[in-house]
DNA sequence: CTCGCATCTGACAACGTTGTCCAGGCTCTA
DNA sequence: TAGAGCCTGGACAACGTTGTCAGATGCGAG
């Protein structure tokens, strides 16, 4: 029986661990590699004896198909890959999980990965993905230039982005609505009597961050309030900046009476400095906060539904593979309003 | 040239959108296939002058290794698989984390899948992620019955379980002391007065509710309590029947004076319960959540590294790559009783 | 000037699957 | 009973890459 010999051959040891192919399937059950095939794929045209027989045969030896090649035949993987920031940060869990069900539904899997705020490795990632000829690209971006996955999107890798728009390339966009939920989380503390209102958020080479700022200039505006600069800080992150941040608008001349924070990290560090304040402080987040409502006072929140941004940018993503889209598109999903008491506060000066 | 008519007779915009190939570079830069997959392999064996001439036919052609036929040739896949409950779940998010970290430190991708905590999609789920031939898989048990991985691990597929212990196969697992840190964080209560204390946890056919469960009656053992039959709510889950639960025996003529939570899950829902109430009730949950810290009082928990835990499994996963491993081992990594207000409150009866 | 050696290059097969196509056997009808 | 048509099964090539091996090329030494 040459086939077996052929097995033989091999070195001992390699490739697999020396897994049963079609052809070892084909040869216990006596019977054509293809119609191995046709049993395992469910195709018609063959008769219930020898589906029994090959699937006994598959069985006795614990054949697998081994989708590798099946992709290399067919083209597809039916696989997509998605490229976030952090797996850990609890905003981009549900996130990944919408997009995971999505692609489920479709009969594909996800393959992961976090850039780590990194832009080089953001690209280093995508291109990754793309080299294992993922169907599909969720980018949540860390860079600002995706000029270098043009080539992947013209050779047909259906790519959306989530959360920050895509730099330098016309692109499918899904995003919350920055600018208009701090704008309007703003104009509610300005709504309960506060007119020193701070802002602290993240660098504003992001583009989430720099809309939200957007959002605060222009509810403060609206209100005929002239901004001071020291109640503003841009651009810190790290928990300690952000205490050192918080206290220098509370203290001085001109305190602030209200805080609006630009993202959740920042906002649990404000927690913690209100927290050892003497004086009532309002406060707003962006990002909705797990317990938020146990707080004391609970936190009011603009909140955005992280799960909404994955699933609509993985739907949009399979009709991009359908081939039912054209154009594409930017659409921004609205914010919540979640008044639970800490953007209640009066003013207290 | 026959190259070029070969890619022609393709039917058109079939096949990764007609990616140019290695053939293709070839062609374009006048060598041969090999030498285009040498450069494309960093192999030494190429003039300066022929691999300029190869890396500008690449960059012009936007050519990109296709990794499905290089796994094909090669046999490993450089993926492994990480079956988990439910990426939206905050405890899992930095467990994934770090597995994507270890496998990035050797070069692997990490595809990602839920099973919703339902056996058959974990099977279906790791089944799948076998046929992709990834080299390893990460399992967080939704079932009990682990033997239809057999094969695939007999086939060379290193295999690691986390949080809950595989079930009727023989494999290397990692997980959390539940039944230390439940037994400890119970005698905490112990310690601070409290002789009348409930238990709120999932269902005993999960290992680690099982393991909690046991811990606190060993710890109610130690210290001579009998445990009362309405002292222990066990397999409930809905934010609803925990409420209920967690009220009946805060009710009635014996009521507890402190109740010791068996996930993360049911602590919150048994906080919202005790603010609630009246009387002060003491409470230590069995996982950390975040801002335990800001709440009213401080939330005492016994916290798991799921961190730890991925990382572990994870480099034990490429240990069993790297053949360095042996026999499978269990492997308890420690919990943390953290001590912030609420497990310390003394009885108020 | 020719031979030998080292270096660089390319032809070819193989990885495991699926699509195409044809052969053989069967049934049904005339 | 012979011919037509259908159904099942199998041979073969192709997907894009890498490993093997042998051929070509260039150089220096005799």
């Amino acid at each position: 029986m040459p086939e077996t010999t052929r097995r033989a051959d091999r070195l001992p040891g390699t490739r697999y661990g020396n897994r049963p192919t079609m052809k070892d399937v084909a040869a216990r059950a006596g019977v054509g590699l293809k119609t191995v095939s046709r049993v395992v794929n469910g195709e018609p045209g063959v008769t219930p004896d020898t589906e029994r027989r090959v699937q006994e045969a598959i069985d006795a030896l614990g054949f697998r198909r081994n989708d590798s090649a099946r992709v290399l035949r067919k083209g597809r993987t039916a696989s997509i890959g998605l490229v976030l920031e952090d797996l850990a940060d609890p905003f981009y869990g549900p996130l990944s999980r919408a997009v995971e069900e999505v692609a489920r539904a479709h009969g594909a899997l996800l393959i992961n990965g976090s850039s780590a705020e990194d832009p080089e490795r953001e690209q280093e990632l995508a291109l990754a993905l793309c080299a294992r000829r993922v169907d599909g690209l969720v980018v949540i971006p860390a860079g600002d230039d995706h000029r270098y996955l043009e080539p992947e999107i013209r050779a047909g890798v259906a790519t959306v982005f989530v959360d920050r728009p895509a730099g330098r390339i016309d692109a499918d966009v899904v995003l919350s609505d920055n600018y208009g939920g701090a704008r309007g989380g703003v104009a509610h503390l300005i709504a309960h009597g506060h007119r020193r209102i701070g802002f602290i958020g993240d660098m504003p080479r992001i583009h989430t961050a720099a809309e939200r700022l957007r959002g605060y200039r222009a509810a403060m505006e609206d209100a005929g309030i002239t901004v001071e600069g020291h109640w503003m800080s841009l651009g810190v992150t790290s928990p300690d900046r952000v205490r050192r941040a918080a206290e220098e608008m509370l203290s001085g001349t001109d305190p602030v009476t209200a805080i609006f924070t630009g993202n959740n990290r920042v906002t649990v560090t404000v927690i913690r400095v209100l927290a050892e304040h003497s004086r009532p402080v309002a406060l707003v987040g962006f990002d909705d906060i797990e317990l938020a409502d146990l707080l004391q006072p609970g936190l009011t929140v603009v909140a955005q539904d992280s799960a909404a941004l994955g699933r609509t940018a993985a739907e949009r993503l399979f009709r991009q593979l359908d081939g039912t889209l054209v154009a594409p598109e930017r659409i921004e999903l609205p914010t919540r309003l979640i008044t639970r008491g800490s953007g209640e506060l009066p003013p207290a000066d």
